[in-house]
DNA sequence: TTGACTTCGTTGCAATTGCAACGATATTGG
DNA sequence: CCAATATCGTTGCAATTGCAACGAAGTCAA
C-alpha cells in the first residue's frame, strides 16, 4: 500500500525465522528433558566451560533478563542439574555450573543439537558459511547494550 | 566442554539477533506511537495490502498465535487504528483493515522502518543480498507447520 | 571508619503470553 | 433436513515475563 515491503523487513523476517527454529528446536529437547527454553539456553551456555559462571555473565552474553536466568537457575538447582555457590572472593556473585546431571544430560543433547543445526545449514548449501559469518557481523554491529535487562 | 560449541549454533545466533534488533527497532515505535510489538506487526501486515485480511491469515504468516493477534486487534481497534468487521460471505471471519489514522501512521513510520532496515544492511555491505537470500530460503524450509497456534 | 554510591541476584507485581475450551458459524455425508 | 465434524475468533486461566525495587555486598573517597 505505501512502499513498504514487510517480506524484505529485516527485524521482521528475522523474527519469524528465529521464533520458528527455536520452537522447532525446542521439541528435541521439551519432552525428553523436561527443559524450557531459558532453562536450555542457561545450561548450554554452562556446557561451553567447566568454570564457574555468573547469573551477569549469561545474562549479557545470552540476552536474557537477569530475572530470567536467575529463575532458570534456581529451577535446574532444584532438578539437580545446576549447582549454585556463593563467589567466595565477591559475596555478591552466584557461581553457576553444571552437575554431573547435567553434564550427562549435554552429552545427550549436544548430538541432536549439532544435527539441528547441520540441517538447517544444508537448506542453505554453499552459502552457508556466509550466512554464519553474516549473523556475526550483524550481531557485532548491534551495541553491546545498556547495563541491566534485556528481554527475553 | 563436550564438543559443542554454542556460538555457532543457528538458533541460539538468530534468537538472539533477532530479539536484539526487534527490540533495537522497537525503541522506534514504543514512544511514538504507543505500539507493542505485537500490534506493529500486525499493522504492518495490514498495511501490505487494501484488502481486509482475517485474524488465521495474519497468525499464519506471522507466526504469532492467534489469541495474540485477536487482542492486539482489539487494542488497535479501540485506538481507532484498524477496523474489525464480520465478513458477510463467512460470518466466522473477521475482516481487518488499517482505518485512515492507521494508514497515516504507517505513512509515518515506514521511513523509520527502511532506514533501520537499510542500516543492518549496511553492516553487511556486499553480503547483504545474499544475507537476505539465506533467510528466505531458511524460512521456506522450515514447515508451514500444524494448524493451530503459534507462539509469539 | 564512615557515608555515598555501585553492583549483584532475588523477588513482588502487573502485564503478557500460550493453551485449551468455548460459542458461533460453516461444511459434509447421509 | 439433520447430525457429526471442522473452522474461526474470543476468552478464561495459569504460567511466564519484564521491570522496578529491594537487601546484601563491595568500592571509593574523605
Amino acid at each position: 500500500m505505501t512502499d513498504f515491503h514487510l517480506d524484505d523487513f529485516m527485524p521482521y523476517q528475522l523474527a519469524v525465522l528465529s521464533s520458528k527454529i527455536s520452537r522447532e528446536f525446542a521439541e528435541l529437547y521439551t519432552d525428553r528433558f523436561g527443559l524450557s527454553v531459558p532453562e536450555w539456553r542457561l545450561v548450554a551456555h554452562l556446557s561451553q566451560t567447566s568454570d564457574p559462571v555468573s547469573v551477569r555473565e549469561i545474562f549479557e552474553r545470552v540476552d536474557m533478563d537477569k530475572s530470567k536466568v536467575s529463575r532458570a537457575a534456581s529451577r535446574l538447582e532444584q532438578r539437580g542439574y545446576v549447582i549454585k555457590s556463593v563467589n567466595p572472593a565477591d559475596r555478591r556473585l552466584v557461581e553457576l555450573r553444571l552437575s554431573e546431571k547435567g553434564r550427562a544430560m549435554v552429552e545427550e543433547l549436544a548430538p541432536l543439537a549439532r544435527q539441528y543445526d547441520r540441517q538447517c545449514l544444508e537448506a542453505l548449501g554453499e552459502a552457508a558459511p556466509a550466512f554464519r559469518e553474516a549473523v556475526r557481523v550483524l550481531l557485532e554491529s548491534r551495541r553491546p547494550s545498556g547495563d541491566t535487562q534485556r528481554h527475553g
